[in-house]
DNA sequence: GCGGGTAGGTGCCGCAAGCATATACTCATT
DNA sequence: AATGAGTATATGCTTGCGGCACCTACCCGC
């Protein structure tokens, strides 16, 4: 794994949207799935947190679903509000693609001029 | 302007580092060339903040410099350590821009799936 | 009965971000 | 000579996200 990345104000909520979208699945789970998405897996208290929450305003709804081995699992799925939310935060999230990539190229471009060595591809 | 992007936490440091090393500036000058980065103009003073903690960390130096027509202005320029700094916050922003494209390219998926219309090039 | 993996949760605090507000200089207008 | 607009720099206050620590509880193997 290279650098963490510097995510985002409240990505990880657009997140848990999407993998839900992509599958139901219970906090452990999503624990997982996430560090596709730059988070590192620890500290899932914040997880639990942004489900409860998500919950809280209808952009997810839970179940408890007893588990073969272990303890009860608490399933998530994304409703419909919770779709139309996600749509919403995309547009930004595509923007701030843009903007990162604006800023790397222009880093990269002075970076280029300084040490004409070990260049890096324009993208 | 598009939708406002939604910007990752302490972002505004590596613009201005960025912006300063292509051209030492005063503050109200960096305002407008902010918004380049997404940065819509309003709350100079966040700026304003951020530049005299950059200074505090030694990452630029400032000098007052008397304007023709308005008020002083305080130009403010790059130090060596502010490039190192630079150098350093690069990687993870490169790496903010990769899960985020990620994460686009793996919403358009299923939105392309659900609406076979109106379909979005996969860059 | 002890440790380790699975699963879900709360408490607390720092600090960035958001928003409002203040100061002051110059010039053109009334 | 006062008023307003544009330029320029700053401080005060509040909120909420994110980071860290910590807790409970279940199941299984040793």
């Amino acid at each position: 794994m290279p650098t963490e990345p510097a995510l985002p104000r409240n990505f990880l909520r657009p997140c848990v949207l999407l993998l839900l979208r992509e599958s139901p699945a219970h906090g452990y789970d999503l624990v997982e799935r996430l560090r596709a998405f730059g988070f590192s897996g620890e500290d899932p208290g914040r997880l639990y947190r942004t489900l409860r929450t998500l919950e809280g305003e209808g952009l997810v709804r839970s179940a408890w679903e007893p588990s073969a081995h272990g303890p009860d699992r608490r399933i998530y799925a994304v409703t419909g509000s919770g779709m139309e939310a996600l749509h919403q935060v995309v547009p930004a999230l595509r923007e701030t693609a843009r903007v990162l990539d604006g800023f790397v190229s222009r880093y990269a471009e002075f970076v280029d001029i300084e040490s004409p060595s070990s260049v890096s591809s324009s993208r």
